[in-house]
DNA sequence: CGACACCTTGACAATCCTCAATGTTCGTGG
DNA sequence: CCACGAACATTGAGGATTGTCAAGGTGTCG
């Protein structure tokens, strides 16, 4: 159930506009969380929702940015089509998290909704706009953009450094860790193997061997579908740190 | 020649601090471009300079950071160090770019002078203190933090898809276009075999072997120590695009 | 029930890593 | 100025991990 709905009864509040930000699923976790009232209602003016189906994209790799925004539900990849035909699966973006490049004219990556997916967008010059008039909502996108930049370096490490068994028990912990903090030791993986490969650089026959090995060893269990059960998360956490 | 004197003559004006920043290398490169005179004074009675020769240490991974900065000459590395001990460098530094992590009690990374490198650093309590009352500056490490992670996720393509040949002609291309701007076609690379394998996830030997397999293939010179020289800039892009 | 997409498994090949020996560069001190 | 040593770089042989290709299995949705 990772979709869920924004909408509240609308009429609660008559005087203001429909669909408040103030009941927004992602109200403490986005950008907008240490905005005032009233500067939440200025953003909401200019912002509207968006979904998608899995598969739809959002941005391409090198086309002009007209949208950025917050994701509300479901998820993203943010990824790079390499020479070859091969993707990279540089991010992944969560509820709560902010997608898009202001102040950029052009996106460097592919957006697409891994699973149905919720957003609220704004067209980037009207939210340029927004943040030149409210310092404190550029702090967040600082402090969100130094995040991410220490998230991909992790990621980097992982790439340049580890083996495809350490790679798969990394990227079902961070999965855990962010998914399945409501269910203590199951999940359902929002993509495919070939998915999981494009994010840690593996082929799609590699992970599958390795989930397979994670099994036998009792790190996890494989229920089947996409839906894994973290059986030894210290086994699981020793395997990911070699 | 990495090293040059930020200094001019000081009694030029001598109603200001010494050393002014107006007469910095980076002066233009630099976060302090777009800030005002009145503005630049304030943050110079913040900074002070620091010389590092090739090997020192600034910052390390896990640790508290007291220190954020501007690089005014040389080279530094920005990496992390696996649980195997091997080393996965996540970025560099050259002169104009902005080191440390702001708005955060902790390094992620190790930061290390590559060559003998000369910064501009500031406390980190006392920088915030002036970004807090600086928005254009906030606006510039917000362009900055973006144009990193830019950076970050393309080099992931790289560490998650490319072979050993693209990812080495690649590097070359790189260091040629931030180095070799002056020399047309040879540069001295200012890291070890083994720092350019801990960049490219690559066994020093396979980065020696690939560099000799370049030569042979007439895309670089190897005429000894550490210069290169691009002998076929288009044979390299070919190569790194694969 | 069938078509389709996705996943698993196997055999083989290629890339790259490890280990080891040799060669080179560069700085230091006699 | 040359000789020495240490760090760095190259080269070779062999092996491990992972990719590629191919076949078959599983699940899902109409």
């Amino acid at each position: 159930m990772l979709f869920q709905s924004m909408e509240r009864s609308d009429d609660e509040r008559p005087c203001r506009a429909r669909r408040s930000c103030r009941y927004c699923a992602v109200r403490q976790k986005a950008i907008c969380a240490g905005l005032s009232e009233d500067a939440l209602d200025d953003l909401q003016r200019i912002g509207r929702k968006v979904h998608l189906t899995a598969g739809q994209t959002l941005l391409w790799d090198g086309a002009e940015i007209s949208l950025v925004g917050n994701v509300l539900a479901g998820m993203l990849k943010i990824s790079k089509v390499a020479q070859d035909g091969r993707e990279q699966i540089v991010g992944l973006a969560y509820p709560g998290d902010f997608v898009g490049r202001p102040f950029g004219r052009r996106s460097a990556y592919d957006l697409t909704a891994l699973a149905d997916s919720e957003l609220c967008v704004f067209s980037r010059t009207a939210f340029e706009g927004f943040v030149a008039s409210h310092n404190a909502l550029e702090h967040q996108l600082l402090a969100r953009a130094l995040d991410d930049l220490d998230g991909a370096r992790r990621w980097m490490v992982l790439l340049g450094q580890a083996t495809a068994r350490q790679r798969v028990a990394s990227l079902l912990l961070d999965i855990a860790q962010r998914l399945g903090c409501e269910r203590r030791d199951e999940f359902c993986l929002p993509f495919s193997r070939q998915q999981m490969g494009d994010m840690l650089g593996l082929a799609m026959e590699t992970v599958s061997r390795t989930l397979g090995s994670l099994q036998k060893s009792g790190a996890i269990g494989l229920p089947g579908g996409r839906r894994v059960e973290v059986r030894d998360a210290s086994l699981l956490a020793e395997v990911a740190e070699g």
